[in-house]
DNA sequence: GTCTATACTTCGATAGAC
DNA sequence: GTCTATCGAAGTATAGAC
C-alpha cells in the first residue's frame, strides 16, 4: 500500500508476499474488500495503542503533534482515506475509528485544553481539530516535497507547546 | 477520479466516454501517465486562475479558506496527491505546481499578513501554511463524515477573517 | 484521425481434488 | 488448509489498414 498504493494490492501480489497461491486468500478473506478492512482493523486498533501511550505522556500535546506528523503513518492514513472514498463499507469503518479516536483525545485532554488561552474562542475539540489537522497537513506537504513556511511553523508550534504544557503541569492537581 | 479514483481510470473507460475506441487513448496520450499529467496541467491551470481572482478580491483571506474548503476540489487534490506518491512523474509536477500556488499567495498576501497579530510569532508564509492546512484537512474529514469540533472552528476562524479583514481594509493604501 | 486486430499481463472469484 | 484448474473480464500498449 505504501509503494505503490490500495490499487497496487491485489490477491495475487499479496499470496506472493506470503509464498502462498494466490487462491488462498480469498480462502481466508473471500473478497478484497475484507482483506483491506482486516488489514484496517488490525492497525486501527495499534494506532488506538500508540495513541493511548501519546495520550498518558508527560506531554500529551506534544506527543500527539508529533504522532501527526509521522510520514509513514500519514501516508498510510492517506491510502485508507482514499480507499474510504471509493468503498463505501471501508468508509463507514474508516470514519467510525476516527471518530473513536478523536473522542478519546477529547476524554483525555479536554480539561487540559481548557486553560489554554485559545479557550476563550475555541472549545478543546476544535482546538483538537486545529492540531491535528496542521501536522497531518504538514506531514503530506513535506512527502510531497514542499517546504515552504514549514520550518518555522514547527518550531513556532513546538515552542508554544512546550511553555504551555510546562506551565500547566505544575497546577495539575488543582484543589 | 472522483467516483472510483484515479486507480480506476483506464485506456478503456476514458475512450468510453469519449464515444471512442480504447486504443485511441494512447494514439493521443501514448501512456496513461501523460494523460493524467495532461489533466492535471489543464486542472492546475484553472486552479492558478481560480486563485487569482480569490487573491483579488475583497476579503482574499476568507476567499483562500473557502477555496481550500470545497470538498470536489479537496477530494481532487487528494486523488492527485495519492498519484504523485506512486507516480514519480507526477509527483515531480505536482509538487512545483503547489509551490508555485504558495508563491503566488505569499507574493500577493505578505503585506497584508504582516499586520496580524501572529505576525510575531509567525512569518507570512507560516500563517499561510496554517490557514490552508486546517480548512483543507477539516474539508477532508467532513467528506469522510466527521464533524466533531468543526462548526466551532469554521465560525471562529470566519468570525476572526472577517474582523481582520475589515480592521486592515481601512489602512491598506497607507503613505 | 480512427479503425480493427492482437499480444501479453493481470485481475477477482469459484469449483473441486487432496 | 492448501493445492490445481479455470472462467471471464479488464488492463496497457503496439502494428497496420483505411
Amino acid at each position: 500500500m505504501l509503494d505503490e498504493g490500495y490499487a497496487a494490492v491485489s490477491a495475487r501480489r499479496v499470496a506472493q508476499k506470503a509464498g502462498l497461491k494466490f487462491q488462498l486468500v480469498h480462502y481466508y478473506f473471500r473478497t478484497m474488500d475484507e482483506l483491506f478492512l482486516e488489514v484496517f482493523r488490525r492497525r486501527a486498533e495499534e494506532g488506538l495503542q500508540e495513541q493511548e501511550r501519546a495520550l498518558a505522556s508527560e506531554r500529551p500535546l506534544q506527543a500527539l503533534w508529533n504522532f501527526s506528523l509521522d510520514p509513514t503513518g500519514t501516508a498510510l492514513t492517506m491510502e485508507f482515506v482514499g480507499l474510504a472514498n471509493h468503498r463505501k463499507a471501508i468508509k463507514a469503518e474508516i470514519a467510525r475509528y476516527a471518530e473513536l479516536i478523536r473522542a478519546r483525545q477529547l476524554e483525555a485532554l479536554s480539561g487540559l485544553l481548557e486553560r489554554h488561552e485559545l479557550s476563550a474562542v475555541l472549545p478543546p475539540s476544535s482546538l483538537l481539530v486545529l492540531l491535528t489537522s496542521v501536522s497531518r497537513m504538514v506531514a503530506l506537504e513535506q512527502a510531497l516535497g514542499m517546504s515552504i513556511g514549514h520550518a518555522e511553523l514547527l518550531t513556532a508550534v513546538e515552542k508554544h507547546l512546550q511553555h504551555f504544557e510546562e506551565d500547566t503541569k505544575s497546577s495539575d492537581a488543582a484543589p
